[in-house]
DNA sequence: CTACGAATGTGATGTACATCACCTGATCAG
DNA sequence: CTGATCAGGTGATGTACATCACATTCGTAG
């Protein structure tokens, strides 16, 4: 399928629009392509856009000052990603973004996105929509990780990201559950 | 100040509204009053509606099954709460909300948030945007939770909600940080 | 005032995890 | 092929925290 009905699919689950409002709407979307380990926001760059995964995986992920690194998503196609605290407060990246694997995306400025959302009400309420999913599963992983070891959180690791666990290498799955590689690995070997 | 003159300049800051649509935004709101201890949301209840402070602290926390309470929220003037996620999936409430303190409320309806978001514009753009800020706030308590030790966020939620420290008691920021009461009380009294 | 429960402090002990060190095996460029 | 880099596994050791136990202080209802 191609990337057009991909994201009308999408969108139209959430909000109505008839079918030149789409058009209107899709003409505010690039798309590109990269590759495996490309760097699709660095940190310290201008963030301008937000991305719509088409195919492949993305990780958004931050840095701390002793070079570890944790993974706050991984994005698999029809999920968004960005540095959206860059983007929205027009402050450079905290939060790099990069390649998984090969990938396309449809881009978004965040001045286009503003700007549909102003003239469409139905996009503004599709935004609002997504973030509020978003935040909701901000929320959830938050109280999984207060409340739950890193065994369960692992486990529902992979019940969220079914495809994840042949398609990405353990010490990144270690980064998003916010443990060492090693740990992850005696875990999961852990005979029992 | 009362309540609407409050919630007023708070949705102005992002919407433009006129004043007959904002008497007509501020219609679909009940004030009510809790004493403290008080119980607003009460686990395995239904959720209708969602709470704007006017004055006082609310806490929204997850009991899990040892009893343990993890806080997600503390509800200070101007701030929303709920257990969003029953509110929006009409399930049963699994995050439960009281009264740190005595508090007034403005209530709003599940319905009546989506009813006038789709009846005006502003009003749909005005709870993007506080979603928007909510969930980059989640993000970023992610974020902390995973990099840094409890002192340093300790020292966060302070910095967030200076009022704290002397409004509710040191159990319940040891629930908001995900550590045992015994660890808060030794690290703030660790001599250094 | 008194008394009781709630909030807080503090020691002893156990444990999940990090860290460091080192090893094996896979992949890939030259 | 060779060597290099990356993913992954495993032992030894240290540490931040939980848990349990108990003491102390505070706030509020009687």
């Amino acid at each position: 399928m191609e990337a057009k009905e991909i994201l009308k699919q999408h969108i139209t689950k959430t909000a109505s629009l008839t079918d030149e409002q789409f058009e209107y709407f899709f003409s505010h979307f690039k798309p590109r392509s990269y590759k495996k380990g490309q760097v699709i926001i660095g940190t310290g760059e201008k963030v301008e856009q937000e991305y719509f995964v088409i195919s492949g995986c993305l990780k958004a992920f931050f840095i701390n000052d002793e070079l570890k690194m944790y993974i706050l998503q991984f994005a698999m196609p029809t999920w968004w990603t960005s540095d959206y605290g860059a983007l929205y407060n027009q402050t450079n990246a905290t939060i790099s973004v990069d390649c998984i694997t090969d990938t396309e995306v449809l881009c978004l400025s965040n001045l286009d996105r503003e700007k549909i959302c102003s003239e469409l009400h139905q996009v503004e309420h599709f935004f609002r929509w997504r973030t509020n999913r978003g935040y909701l599963a901000s929320q959830k992983r938050l109280l999984s990780f207060m409340n739950n070891d890193t065994r369960i959180r692992y486990e529902e690791l992979l019940a969220l990201y079914p495809q994840l666990y042949n398609l990405v290498p353990k010490h990144l799955i270690a980064a998003y559950l916010g443990v060492s590689r090693e740990t992850l690995s005696r875990l999961y070997h852990a005979h029992k």
